[in-house]
DNA sequence: TCGGGCACGCAAAAACGTTGCGTCAGCGGG
DNA sequence: CCCGCTGACGCAACGTTTTTGCGTGCCCGA
C-alpha cells in the first residue's frame, strides 16, 4: 500500500460521490490527463483503496422500506458462539451492516426489512431463540439523517 | 415511481455490487441487448431507484482507522434541539451515518475518524458540550463482520 | 555528472455508451 | 374483428470514453 499523495486524495474524493465521471472531467478537476488519471485509479483499485464501484439503490424501491438497528450482547462464557452468531449474521442477507463493539453491547446490527412484521421473523430466527444471544434491543429506525 | 419487473431488478442487483461492468456483459447476464440495457438504466437511474453510482473506499487507507457507533439522548422537553442536533450531525464530514431511532436512544451515529483521540474531540464537541444532548453512550468499533 | 526509475502528456486504437429507426407484441376502442 | 396506439426491443451508425504504446522531463542516488 504506497503513500497518497495530494491528487490521489482529490480524485479519491471526487470518485466516492460519483463513480461514473469521464477521465477527462476528473483530470480537469484536478488538472491531470485523462490517461494519468487513469494510471492513478487502476493503481488506486489494485492495491485495495477503492474497494468497489457499485450502484446506491433506493431501500424503498426495492421493497426494503424499514431499516432497524438492533444492539445484542452474546452469552458472555462462551466463545464459540462468536463464530456461530457471525456465521449467521453473514448468511442473513436483510443484515445491512454488523459490527462488533466494545461498551454495553457486543454486537450493532442494522438490518433493512419490507416492514415491521419482517423485522419481527428475522429478529425472532437471529436473536430471540438463539442460544448464543443474551439480550437484545431494538430500536427502529424513523430516518436516516 | 414504475414498477420493477423482474429483469429490472436483476439488473439491480447486478450493479449494486458492481456499478462498471459494461452494458454488453449486463445484457448478456439477463438476456437483454446493450441498448435495452442502457435504457433501462437510465430510467432506473431518472427514477430516482439508482441514487448515485460511487466508489467505496478502504477507510483504513485513507486515515480513517476508527469507527465509533455513539448512541444519542436529547433533553426530551425541547423540540427545537432536534433541528440543532441533526444540523450539526450534518456539519460534521466524520459522521459516516445517522440514524434517527425509536426506543432506548434518540440517535444512532456512525463516526470515522484516524483514531482514538478524533473521536474524543468530536464527542466532546457534539455531545459532551451540547445542551441538546441529555446522555450518550460510545461503543468504539472492533470490527465490520 | 550521469543513469535509472517514475509519472507525465500525447496520440492512435479499441471498447464502450448513445441515439435514431424499424419491428413486434399487447391492449383498448371503433 | 381489425385498427391504431403505446412501449420495449434489436440493430446499426455515431460520438465519446477508455486503454495502450511511446517519447519526454524530472528527481534521486551513485
Amino acid at each position: 500500500m504506497p503513500e497518497l499523495d495530494d491528487l490521489d486524495r482529490r480524485l479519491l474524493e471526487l470518485v466516492s460521490v460519483d463513480a461514473s465521471r469521464p477521465l477527462r472531467e476528473l483530470g480537469d478537476l484536478v488538472g491531470l490527463s485523462p490517461s494519468a488519471v487513469q494510471r492513478r485509479l487502476t493503481r488506486l483499485r489494485a492495491s485495495g483503496v477503492i474497494r468497489a464501484e457499485i450502484a446506491v439503490l433506493d431501500p424503498r424501491a426495492i421493497g426494503q422500506a424499514m431499516t432497524t438497528l438492533a444492539l445484542v450482547c452474546l452469552v458472555s462464557d462462551e466463545s464459540h458462539h462468536f463464530a456461530a452468531f457471525t456465521g449467521q449474521i453473514r448468511a442473513e442477507p436483510a443484515v445491512v451492516t454488523c459490527y462488533h463493539v466494545a461498551g454495553q453491547w457486543d454486537f450493532a446490527v442494522v438490518i433493512r426489512t419490507a416492514d415491521f412484521d419482517g423485522y419481527r421473523r428475522i429478529a425472532e430466527r437471529l436473536f430471540l431463540t438463539n442460544p448464543a444471544v443474551q439480550r437484545y434491543e431494538t430500536l427502529p429506525v424513523y430516518a436516516t439523517v
